[in-house]
DNA sequence: CATCGTTTTGACCACGAGGTCAAACTCGAA
DNA sequence: TTCGAGTTTGACCTCGTGGTCAAAACGATG
């Protein structure tokens, strides 16, 4: 996908239109307009509540524009996946970069982690979507994990082996698991046996120490 | 939907006079086939593969027929849904019952989990689906995740307190997250960077043995 | 055979999805 | 003022969805 190509068109107007293409320019508001009510909306209700009107009609444009700018809606939702991934590791990357001992550097990372779930409430539900019903985004999560992953790899290659059941790979997968389970099991566990609001503060706090306790309890047993 | 039901209220009311009930007999081959087309599709394709149409289709059946057996696609959907929590919850119940110390019995009731996801492999994507979209199944869920919950409390009762970051709720939905989670990442961590297939025997015995591990850790931290 | 309740069918409906398109509009440059 | 490229609109298309319904087929019972 060469966005810079299209974006010279405008030099060969009154030419002819060999390569006849469309020029619509992404950087218009009403494409933003777009971009953002999509986002807005995916927070909201989830990737089912987005659909070409549902869009169009938040951002107070004409549903032929998604078109128009984003071809389809498949392309508008990549570039809002994007977005929200790229945030997501921009947050964890600069964790991993951190100094201090191998605890220390794993807890900053699992409380970056956290922040950035409980900031973006909608996340967990997002890609848990998109992984367990097989989306038409699925490369787009494969991609993604696929960096953070090496990330952790590179993070406990001093205690994991390269393979074989303690290999960094099962940590992370299993550390991930236990983050962001929480936030997709939440509203199912507040309406009834969880006591509290799972999304409250002393319920977040004490998630939070619940998943410290455990990667200790790993590296703990790591370190023999 | 609201509307259309109350016409069809009226009409029905006016032209039969009492309680028009419908008696569909459900014990009837074609309403079990149907069941069972349902039961398969969701295995093979997800709640995403659902639709009346296709399940009538596989069941080599008028299309109506659901309706007239069923009442809905979501009550068949439910029915289906239904009979595979039993199935889960039957056997994790007997793994539950299960004696020796604690650790043996935890041990056992992963291997008894994990058993089941090996062999209904769709079951993890169909919850996590649920959970994950708010789907029209959740308080299905949610019971089932219920009934699960207490058994986890019960048997952890002697090692974990009753509140805090060490409850057994916490417990269980780790637990449960490294689980299934596995299963619902297998297919994306399958194509690239995991190496061999997440689903073949070696790389599920290891992912097991991961999963002892795992548990082990958290059961020797807990001794203290 | 005739009857009557149950079962089965296929045509049909409304709706919302993604997507297309020609016509209308906008607005800066010639 | 005219032109034309880029933009915007609304009508329209096809498809698949859940769901309805009248009529036909079936099956036991009188």
């Amino acid at each position: 996908m060469g966005e810079a190509a299209a974006k010279q068109e405008k030099a060969r107007g009154s030419a002819e239109g060999k390569a006849g293409e469309r020029t619509p320019d992404r950087s218009n508001p009403r494409a933003q307009a777009l971009l953002d009510a999509a986002e807005a909306l995916l927070a909201e209700t989830g990737y089912e509540g987005l659909s070409a009107r549902a869009v169009a009609e938040r951002a107070g444009v004409n549903k032929g524009l998604v078109f128009y700018y984003w071809g389809s809606t498949a392309e508008l939702f990549e570039q809002v996946l994007e977005r929200y991934y790229a945030a997501h590791k921009a947050s964890l990357a600069e964790s991993f970069a951190g100094e201090g001992s191998l605890r220390e550097r794993v807890h900053e990372v699992i409380d970056v982690y956290l922040d950035f779930m409980e900031t973006h409430r909608a996340y967990a539900r997002i890609v848990q979507q998109q992984v367990s019903s097989g989306g038409p985004h699925v490369g787009l999560v494969r991609r993604h994990l696929s960096e953070v992953l090496g990330m952790t790899t590179a993070m406990l290659a001093e205690v994991t082996p390269e393979s074989g059941p303690l290999a960094a790979r099962h940590f992370h997968l299993s550390l991930s698991a236990v983050v962001i389970n929480y936030f997709t099991y939440a509203p199912i566990l507040g309406e009834g046996f969880w006591g509290t609001d799972p999304f409250g503060e002393e319920a977040l706090a004490e998630r939070r120490a619940h998943v410290h306790w455990v990667v200790d309890a790993w590296l703990a047993a790591l370190e023999r």
